[in-house]
DNA sequence: AAAAATTGATTGACTAATCAGTCATTTTGA
DNA sequence: TCAAAATGACTGATTAGTCAATCAATTTTT
């Protein structure tokens, strides 16, 4: 297995088990299998490891979405997709999106690895913009309506993973709580 | 100043700004203008440290949320005030509002502290029946729009807290904010 | 009323443990 | 053969938590 990955694969569960600080570098060496020193080769420090696996699950659950999310060219079917893949791929991969999570409500998130997002944002507020011209969407500021998807998102995501659900019910829940999020931007 | 106060005060300030782990003891005592020791005096660990600041924090919030709840007769004006009044505490207290949702989404939140909330959850759930069965709320599980109207309730603040907007800016978003969820629940 | 004794809160120097990061050395693989 | 990757013992700094000493306020004794 790739070094790299081994690494993040361990930082990752332990930082969601023990947060950030919490979490020695030198036991993320010992739990990916790799000596003390590999690690600090791959990232010079502590804050850039964080920040790159930030990064690195991000770009991951963007590039899932994108590859999962027909290419529909009905924007309302594009929106659809976009929030209920963006759910299964967290009930997927949920310490992933935990870690998500808790980094935004970290101190971390105001550290100057900025833009990672920032393309990301643009993106959705084009969509959004689009949603608004043709009515599908309640006029309302942009960052708003994205705050609003977000939170809503992580809601649902809490919900299912504070329940012990099948598969089916949890897709049922989900597309629910899809047709909430409609019901309430139109 | 009440020592303990004094110290809650600085740990609150510390915790957001640097995370409970990349918070020394010994930094919150002085920035508390109390001895290193007596920080231990108060609280023998640094997570009973954490685990009070939590429930000192939220204890307030229910606390102010009771008090400037109009004893609504209307269970639709009862919550509707509860909503919004919510959203009035965390725009008076940011930190502490950001607090919670660090904590949250931290290890803490599975500590064997317990029991903080379940007398909250116990009171909500009531309401939210009441809701359900006067047709004011969809027929949906009652911990799912719990925790649909807490995400709800930290995408707003999230919003308001990302943009510089007068007062009378900020109640008007918070009140379209809450026909939104009145919106999607209904 | 003054002095002495008792009390509990407060202090900060201290320690054992742990931390992030370094570096001389060894291993790997092309 | 040799450059790059990997190693793990090591270090200086920092940490949570301890504890004997001090202080201020009150109570008891003279």
């Amino acid at each position: 297995m790739d070094k790299k990955s081994a690494i993040f694969e361990a930082a990752l569960r332990l930082f969601v088990e023990h947060g950030f600080h919490g979490t020695a570098t030198s036991l993320i060496a010992k739990e990916a299998g790799v000596a003390n020193g590999t690690l600090f080769n791959y990232f010079p420090t502590k804050d850039e490891l964080v920040l790159g696996l930030y990064a690195a699950i991000k770009q991951e659950l963007t590039e899932y979405v994108r590859i999962h999310t027909g290419n529909a060219e009905d924007i309302r079917d594009f929106m659809r997709s976009q929030f209920l893949t963006s759910l299964f791929w967290a009930l997927d991969n949920p310490l992933k999106f935990h870690f998500i999570q808790q980094f935004h409500t970290s101190p971390y998130s105001s550290m100057p690895n900025a833009s990672v997002d920032a393309e990301q944002t643009a993106y959705h507020t084009k969509i959004i913009r689009a949603g608004i011209k043709q009515k599908m969407l309640r006029n309302l500021p942009v960052d708003f309506i994205i705050s609003l998807v977000n939170s809503h998102t992580f809601g649902v995501f809490q919900y299912l993973q504070s329940k012990k659900l099948s598969k089916a019910e949890q897709h049922k829940l989900i597309e629910t709580s899809y047709e909430l999020l409609k019901k309430m931007l139109e």
